[in-house]
DNA sequence: TACAATTCAATTGTATAAAATTTAAATGGC
DNA sequence: GCCATTTAAATTTTATACAATTGAATTGTA
């Protein structure tokens, strides 16, 4: 492949990647607003409903945010009622995300999201897993790359 | 699987694909923290090296964006002397983009940054591939749902 | 030809994202 | 025990995204 093709916008990986993403969030979209949440907060209450009583930090770690994409997210499940947050007595720069009774309450009208979407996305399930496997494979790769400043 | 698994975080394709196209626009920040463009002003001028002299709607087909996130994004290209924006004198609802002397000769400087690409993923060509094809497809047949209101 | 419906870009309002800086708290030598 | 270093969260700044609305221009049609 020469370099004018490579430069061409169907030939881009980050450009397929960038533009899916934003396409499922919209499909997400209507079954979460019935919940009154957005799909950060959705993906946010997915991590918290598997372990909570977390840090930002873990909690950052999870989802691969950091605390500048976090905290306002937090404040606003807060103020929803879904989320504690807290100072760790333990470590007062530490915040504990905690969920709430009506948070926990949450993941029962949630659980049949994954399944609708499944119904929706148009593709077999083994193609979803495969490429699941090997979306998740790259993050990995990547997000080491991006942890280290050289190269 | 049941219901609890597929509420799992690492169980979702669309955190897979959404967190792995946040990590990519970070891979791709120091490239084009050079050139002095972001990310979605990239592919913003991909599309553009291509074939300008477009509409924003056309543009915003072939980017899978809308004139709310094109508008400002185009203006600030503009401020930067890389495209100017004017009325179609035809029909003055279209503002037509076309590349300036300056915007069609960054694609010199920009034209290494696939392969550069290419080489940082830590994947292999093929695997990058046919994960595209994939992707490009999911893209194409969730886009066309995401059209439609009903379902 | 009026004029309702449609189309396009821009605007408004809300919610992310991430880099960089700041503040407060804890830790590790000495 | 003192203090430089480190760490965690919050804040600041800049740049997306997108739903919904607005306003201007065009089109279809009676």
């Amino acid at each position: 492949m020469d370099s004018e093709d490579l430069m061409k916008l169907d030939q881009q990986f980050c450009f397929a990647v960038y533009a899916c993403a934003r396409e499922i969030t919209k499909l997400y979209h209507p079954l979460l607003k019935d919940l009154g949440i957005t799909y950060t907060q959705y993906i946010t209450l997915l991590a918290l409903w598997e372990k909570d009583r977390v840090t930002v930090k873990e909690l950052g770690g999870r989802l691969y945010l950091d605390s500048g994409t976090l905290t306002p997210l937090l404040k606003k499940l807060e103020a929803s009622g879904y989320v504690t947050r807290t100072r760790d007595p333990e470590d007062e720069r530490n915040v504990l995300i905690e969920l709430t009774e009506e948070g926990r309450a949450l993941k029962l009208k949630a659980c049949d999201i994954p399944a609708k979407l499944f119904e929706q996305a148009g593709a077999s399930v083994e193609e979803i897993l495969a490429v699941r496997e090997q979306m998740t494979s790259l993050l990995h790769k990547i997000h080491i790359k991006n942890g280290r400043e050289e190269n």
